[in-house]
DNA sequence: TAGCCTAGAGAACGAACGTTCTCCAAGGCA
DNA sequence: TGCCTTGGAGAACGTTCGTTCTCTAGGCTA
């Protein structure tokens, strides 16, 4: 087992413990002990706990936006909340792991959570293009509103935010 | 100076340094010392953090609805926008008060949190009522979504979010 | 005035945590 | 076989923090 692997190992810890608990809930030791590795091993790999983080918002960013961009395709609206519906209903579902961590660490997470709430501004107007939205940046702005709105409001239990974000999607194009 | 002045400069101190800086971040210690207070009253006042968290949680609740419900009276959306615009231009806004404390202790502050939602939603109902919504319930769900939604959005420094949210509830009800 | 009660200041305690250090076993190489 | 390097396990260290304890000064009552 090389260097990259025990990396993907201490990350698949990371991420499993810092979204269901939070980050400064989980200790460097439990996360040594989750992700099978040696404390040496975890420091030579990530020299201070706030790299591990900024190393987990960044690949969980990656991956977060590559899924919602491979389920939307050439979609719209329909399928972005599709995407919402189906993410919402997920057993370990907790919110949006970069609201969470800005609400816990404020400025010393901004760095990785501005980068994602950029990024998928930036899917979103792509989106908005598609549509044919007469302004996208405003159209990009409005559907990130209703994408955090819809999360933050299904993280505290109300299981239908993604269909009554949808329809305010969809009554905005009409209007 | 009796028992109730000393719990209001505590959760006056309380609600500055929480919400500036977040709940984990602030010690009792620095606590009592902006509170101007000794350590031993601090207890007296409220036996441990988790309850002076909560009664900071609640009073802030109980100010802030009652700050919008007072500017709202018996206008609409763009009375509830116009509160917004104003709210996310104060120097110290840093969102949503309860989001942020749910992102930081989860589990620990969720009564509190849910009950501030809920609380929101049902003015939001109230407001949908006399707009004459046809499903008051969906409409608050979504009023709740948009507000929300601004307000994260908001808090990561895009300025116009009470905008482009107010514009999505105006284009549902022409919807 | 003498004794007692209160309250404040801050030392102290115990736990948790990030980070570093020590010790030892195992394996490659001369 | 004997030596040297590597890596793992976890003890240890220093700090922070929530909470409690101690000591002392001041004021009220008899």
């Amino acid at each position: 087992m090389d260097q990259a692997d025990h990396e993907t190992r201490i990350l698949d810890a990371a991420e499993r413990l810092f979204y269901a608990r939070g980050i400064q809930a989980v200790g460097m030791d439990e996360l040594r002990t989750a992700a099978g590795v040696s404390l040496k091993r975890l420091y030579q790999s990530f020299p201070s706990k706030d790299e591990l983080v900024a190393a987990y918002l960044d690949r969980r960013d990656e991956r977060w936006l590559s899924s919602l961009r491979t389920f939307v395709g050439d979609g719209g609206v329909i399928e972005l909340f599709a995407w919402l519906v189906q993410w919402f209903s997920t057993e370990d579902f907790r919110g949006c792991a970069f609201l969470n961590a800005f609400g816990e660490l404020g400025g010393r997470v901004s760095p990785p959570v501005l980068r994602h709430k950029d990024r998928l501004h930036a899917l979103l107007r792509e989106l908005a293009v598609r549509e044919g939205a007469p302004d996208p940046d405003l159209r990009a702005d409005q559907l990130l509103i209703l994408v955090d709105g819809a999360t933050v409001t299904a993280m505290l239990g109300r299981t239908n935010a993604a269909g009554a974000a949808l329809r305010l999607a969809l009554a905005d194009v009409r209007g």
